[in-house]
RNA sequence: GGGGAUGUGGUGCAGUUGGUUAGCAUGCCGGUCUGUCACACCGGUGGCCGCGAGUUCGAGUCUCGUCGUCCCCGCCA
């Protein structure tokens, strides 16, 4: 009784339209009576008194055939449709090996929810591809190809099994401002904007509030949330504004911890996404998701500084490696680990913020970045925090500390030992896919000419 | 910020050593079809070859400038 008219749905008190989802259709009989709604994406018309339609409303696609036998005159009000126009559709599932996919839905009656231009001003069929920079000026057209949805639906579930993940280990998920009266770490590259009467800056990482969320006695905590940086970088991996997700960690009390917590993670994640997307990743873009194997290799600077010179690139002691350098190293590990990440350790302190913790040998600290197919999507670290130390440290690095004095209280009055890293999901998407662009992997980028729609 | 590419109907591309009317695919418009499924078939529309200057009898093609876009490096996630 309750889904007799496959329209509405009465919980309690409130009534909701109650459409069926095309994905849903599956699981029905054949002569079920069905409701959909959706896009049309093709029309074949064969005539007067037949014409076949793809709707898609987002879940899936299904053809729709239209009879005059079944629809009457208002088979009629499909002459002059036009394909990405929305509509409602009443009918009859049917299973038939007329329809290649073996379904079909025979419509019995039909509603033009919205009427669509034609011509749209990008190619948005599986067949042609519009330029990038076309598609994203038209994002919304964009998305309507299911490789691209696809793309975003892989996102959100990165990040639904993250909280899941995160959750079921006690972090809590915070939420820290973005608007700051100081730079939140190095200070420079950050956007300024007006703040009343004073000027304010836009957050470029949540770094130093997870921290006070440890010193405010969390076990650990996480965000997942926009970040800014002012970096006129002309790249296919850099926009200025990007979804971070940062965790930090309390007691925590080496560096390979928070490595391990971070590869655990990972690995439930990309078994999560494979389970949920291993057969359309296959159809839409015919790759799979390599679940990686634990622990990830670890390699230090010093080693990875040898190996990449052996791959005949340059590069420098005491600095990071180049990017080219990072492309080796994840060559390397391929080949040798058979690994698609690779923790590369044991920073030089002179390329490290002052907030990580050093080691025994003051010239290197307990920090790390994480290297996925030759893309930096991490940078983690063991923090220090001893307030004396770190006020020393921050010396050394800063000319002077009044910018950070608030952080700096944050470790005055006793704060547990911790660590944690920062990860951008939409590299790891964009690795993942084998993107070319992390545009791709991002629903409205910013960069440095790009700041709509 | 430094370097390198690129710009041709709505979209994606081709265009020879400079040569006359700039092609192809797709889309779009009109028509035919009761089982199509990348529907098919018939007909049609659509381009100041980014913009400006120069070389030349002649420029989509060569040169310079300019604007847009993309990529690489640096910075990072």
């Amino acid at each position: 009784m309750l889904f007799s008219q496959h329209r509405f749905f009465y919980f309690k008190t409130e009534v909701y339209f109650m459409r069926q989802r095309i994905k849903e259709l599956q699981g029905l009989k054949s002569e079920a009576q069905v409701c959909i709604c959706g896009f049309i994406k093709t029309v074949r018309n064969k005539g007067k008194n037949l014409k076949f339609m793809i709707i898609d409303d987002g879940s899936s696609q299904i053809q729709a055939t239209c009879l005059r036998n079944l629809l009457g005159e208002k088979i009629d009000a499909l002459d002059k449709i036009s394909v990405n126009s929305v509509l409602k559709i009443s009918g009859t599932l049917n299973r038939t090996d007329l329809s290649k996919s073996g379904t079909e839905v025979l419509v019995t009656d039909l509603e033009v929810l919205s009427s669509a231009h034609t011509g749209l001003p990008i190619d948005i069929s599986e067949e042609l591809e519009s330029s990038l920079e076309k598609r994203l000026n038209w994002r919304h057209l964009d998305l309507r190809n299911p490789k691209k949805k696809l793309i975003f639906r892989i996102f959100s579930d990165f990040l639904k099994l993250s909280r899941e993940y995160f959750y079921a280990r006690h972090l809590t998920e915070i939420s820290s401002s973005k608007l700051m009266a100081a730079a939140s770490e190095s200070g420079a590259q950050v956007f300024q904007v007006n703040y009343f009467e004073r000027k304010a800056f836009l957050a470029q990482s949540p770094q130093f509030y997870k921290q006070m969320a440890i010193a405010g006695g969390f076990e650990g905590v996480f965000e997942i949330g926009p970040v800014f940086r002012a970096e006129p970088s002309f790249t296919s991996r850099h926009t200025t504004e990007f979804t971070s997700l940062d965790v930090e960690i309390a007691y925590v009390e080496t560096v390979e911890e928070v490595m391990c917590f971070e590869e655990q993670w990972l690995a439930f994640t990309f078994s999560g996404l494979k389970e949920l997307y291993s057969k359309q990743l296959e159809e839409l873009y015919g790759i799979q998701i390599n679940i990686p194997e634990l622990p990830f290799p670890r390699i230090s600077m010093t080693q990875a500084q040898g190996i990449v010179k052996s791959y005949g690139i340059e590069c420098l002691e005491n600095s990071d490696l180049s990017s080219d350098g990072e492309k080796a190293l994840g060559r390397y590990v391929k080949e040798v680990f058979n690994s698609d990440f690779v923790f590369l350790t044991d920073f030089p302190w002179s390329v490290r913020p002052f907030y990580h913790m050093r080691s025994e040998n003051k010239q290197i600290t307990k920090s790390f970045d994480l290297i996925y197919c030759g893309t930096e999507i991490t940078t983690g670290a063991q923090r220090e925090h001893r307030y004396d130390i770190l006020c020393s440290q921050a010396s050394e690095k800063l000319p002077d500390l009044k910018g950070i004095e608030d952080y700096l209280n944050f470790f005055k009055y006793g704060c547990p030992p911790h660590g944690g890293f920062g990860l951008s999901p939409a590299r790891v998407i964009t690795c993942m896919l084998g993107l070319d662009n992390i545009r791709e992997a991002t629903l409205l980028p910013r960069d440095p000419k790009r700041l709509t729609p």
